[in-house]
DNA sequence: GCCAACGTTGGC
DNA sequence: GCCAACGTTGGC
């Protein structure tokens, strides 16, 4: 079983909105490290982080799992669609997403501002790390059983 | 292949 | 809203 961290800017589709559709096509994701952790890495099945970003409180908030086998995003292909890509061509696609379910929220949000303050236990994980960018990226099963303990805390600091 | 310019991300 | 960090683009 792989566990990730997929990132969500709330004002686009938040943790509400997933659960309200309870599954969701990923796509948009346009960055070529996050496409091949998409496409060459989830499983179906594999669980996932919820985070929010660029937000006023960026945090994990809920979990979700790999609902489908990666295929192309269709928005590429779609002219009028903000993630339009005129260079990616259907018969070798550039953009491939995976569907993603809900699965439950956090009891509370774990903040980044906290994830960060544990750093030596999440040592690693890209999200932590100064100036990252990634939106899709893996998480180890240690870090994925830390948060899952931080979350039964109440937050500290 | 270098690298400056540019656009985007995302915390603050 | 600011701006540092980063990825992409394109001229050379």
């Amino acid at each position: 079983m792989g566990y990730w961290l997929l990132k969500s800017e709330p004002g686009e589709f938040s943790i509400d909105d997933m659960e309200r559709v309870g599954v969701e096509p990923w796509d948009g994701v346009r960055n070529y490290q996050a496409r091949n952790w998409l496409r060459d890495h989830m499983q179906v099945g594999d669980q996932a982080f919820f985070y929010h970003s660029n937000c006023k409180e960026p945090a994990i908030v809920g979990i979700v799992s790999v609902a489908s086998p990666a295929y192309p995003d269709p928005t590429q292909f779609d002219p009028r669609d903000k993630h339009f890509d005129p260079k990616s061509r259907p018969d070798d696609p550039r953009w491939w997403l995976v569907d993603v379910r809900f699965e439950r929220r956090l009891r509370r949000p774990v903040t980044l501002r906290e994830l960060k303050e544990r750093e030596e236990e999440l040592e690693g994980l890209a999200l932590v790390r100064r100036g990252n960018r990634l939106s899709v990226m893996p998480v180890t099963p240690q870090q994925w059983a830390f948060i899952l303990g931080l979350e039964q805390q109440p937050e500290s600091g």
